[in-house]
DNA sequence: AAAGACCATGCAAAGGTTTGCATAAATAAA
DNA sequence: TTTATTTATGCAAACCTTTGCATGGTCTTT
């Protein structure tokens, strides 16, 4: 049963020449005889001979494989960065070896341990909520592997950075809140160690203050996770108020979802008692009723311009022009679950 | 920069002793002394050995790579199972490469060259929309490389199989719309290429005929594919049509999504005017409104159980016990989106 | 005819680890 | 003291491919 492979020594036995020969016969090496070339790729391609990519890792001590490090991909947001990566990656010749940190740091230490010990060529990482420091990154660098951030940020990495401007879109979304008329704009945030969140809070703090409208700490609650369960509680917290908000700008579509969920619940019209605007932009935010504002980001272009931008990295590995930071604008999206302006 | 690694020949030079017994005093062989472990010991670690893996899959001929083949990765269905193949797999010495077809045979095929290129040990598959022969599996097999098939059936290919009871489920649904009184059942059928697909409709079939109930040709209607889009024309055709149905059975819950959202729009009402079904019970169609009655199925086992089945065979590759065909068992979850019985 | 130039191919090392067999040293038995 | 036995370690091959250098041969030039 063990059918073992045809390899380049039996080729070179086989055409009585020398492994050499057949290694640059199939490599159309200049020096060679065309019948010789001629005679080994036939008889290559008669016993199916398939070089063996795993002497060649050894030989060029490099695994042609890249590690991805995302905190969960279960989310579309994650997915489809993924999804993105992929289809950049997919047409050179590296494999992509997916690692799921559960958004958890000692996953993550884990995962760093792992990809350092097979020796991947590259990493593209968003790190766990709980991440703050990034010692285990700078490591991967120190042993010569490049390492590109996408989404969330590692505050102090010196790296190549894919980033969103969550600050903008946050302040956009809130701005339109208070140009349609909304006076209690709540926030439902995200972790906070994360820099997304932090970014989004301060976004909405901002365009409030700019708008000198009054920032009131019972309107900003802190979810834990980015699921739609993780929304209830903070969402009932917010309506059950005396003075509830008259709308609330969600950290993700997910939560929005769920406040919306409670929302009518509790028998609030929306968007006609409370705003709710959410961000990610999901596919599944336009078919909600009603369709969710929402803020849209680029994330499959986030998941190809990672990919390229480490690909880079590697193919041309002399010409270090320090670090690149990439960050792309989201966009407001306007749908019913928020009043027209 | 280029930090060359610590390698188990500068050991044995430092300590003036062979690899070899270098190697051995690292695993613990019982034929060293003890002293002698020690010290090799008390180097590496000094030194910070890491065993170079490439230079062992060479050796061993063996890549300790698992590559996983799915359609695409962006919705919940997939990306859970992947989630439970990861849990299972990320506790062995295997990593997991994940290849995404997009639905296409093409790229499957393309896919599974590259697996077999950088020798994978195994492979866990769910093939493509259009993949209706599997001889590239097969050839996968006849290399030596165990498959597990899930979720989605390859008729005609002896390997372990981790399925769904589609049949059953869909029976389920449709038997149950029967029950609260409706008597225009339509199907939204995904591409009948698709074992699920196949499954499902013939369940719906068998639950009209098992009551006695007409089989309309017009009620069935294809979906191109499984994300919302592709479920807004098929759901207008229904709904247009002079009789239009009074309940939509959909194949899956992004089709039903999009069911909702065209029913509304047109003014039927939930589940009064038409009852609405769907199938994977994703975790976002208890939110929408009104939530949605739907087919759960348990994802994150079938990736769990699937990878188990493929760990056991490459762990002891000596018991050849024939192939295990497991078959989960859905659900029915009643929600609003269809009538009380 | 001798020297130089060129062409086609082979040799051998390198990459890091494991493992069967051999060997050396030390101890026990005769 | 010699032989048998054990104990601890080393040698070398194997896994497969690539590549710098060397070699042998042919051809051209003087």
């Amino acid at each position: 049963m063990k059918k073992t492979r045809v390899t380049i020594t039996d080729i070179a036995r086989e055409l009585n020449i020398a492994p050499s020969t057949v290694s640059r016969a199939l490599k159309d090496h200049p020096a060679l005889k065309r019948e010789t070339k001629q005679a080994v790729k036939a008889l290559a391609k008669k016993l199916d001979y398939r070089p063996n990519l795993l002497a060649l890792n050894l030989l060029q001590k490099k695994s042609n494989t890249i590690g991805v490090i995302v905190p969960e991909i279960t989310s579309h947001f994650f997915s489809a960065i993924i999804t993105g990566i992929q289809d950049v990656i997919g047409t050179s010749d590296y494999n992509i070896i997916i690692c799921l940190s559960n958004e958890s740091y000692d996953e993550e230490m884990t995962i760093v341990d792992k990809l350092s010990k097979i020796q991947v060529d590259g990493v593209l990482v968003s790190p766990s909520s709980e991440t703050n420091n990034f010692d285990h990154l700078v490591r991967l660098q120190k042993s010569g592997i490049p390492v590109v951030v996408f989404d969330r940020d590692c505050p102090g990495l010196e790296s190549d950075k894919v980033l969103v401007d969550d600050y903008s879109g946050a302040f956009q979304a809130v701005e339109y809140l208070i140009r349609s008329g909304c006076k209690k704009i709540a926030h439902l945030s995200g972790p906070i160690n994360l820099s997304t969140a932090k970014h989004r809070l301060q976004g909405y703090l901002d365009a409030l203050e700019n708008n000198n409208m009054p920032i009131q700490k019972e309107y900003i609650v802190h979810v834990p996770g980015f699921s739609h369960k993780d929304g209830l509680k903070p969402t009932k917290k917010l309506l059950k108020l005396k003075d509830p908000p008259d709308a609330i700008f969600a950290t993700n579509d997910n939560i929005a979802i769920s406040a919306m969920h409670i929302a009518e619940k509790l028998e609030f019209r929306i968007p006609e008692d409370i705003s709710i605007v959410g961000f990610d932009d999901q596919p599944n935010s336009s078919y909600v009723t009603p369709s969710l504002s929402t803020v849209w980001q680029p994330v499959y272009s986030i998941g190809m311009l990672s990919a390229r931008i480490l690909l880079h990295h590697l193919e041309e590995e002399d010409t270090k022009i320090g670090f690149r930071k990439e960050i792309f604008k989201p966009e407001l999206v306007i749908r019913k679950s928020s009043k027209k302006i």
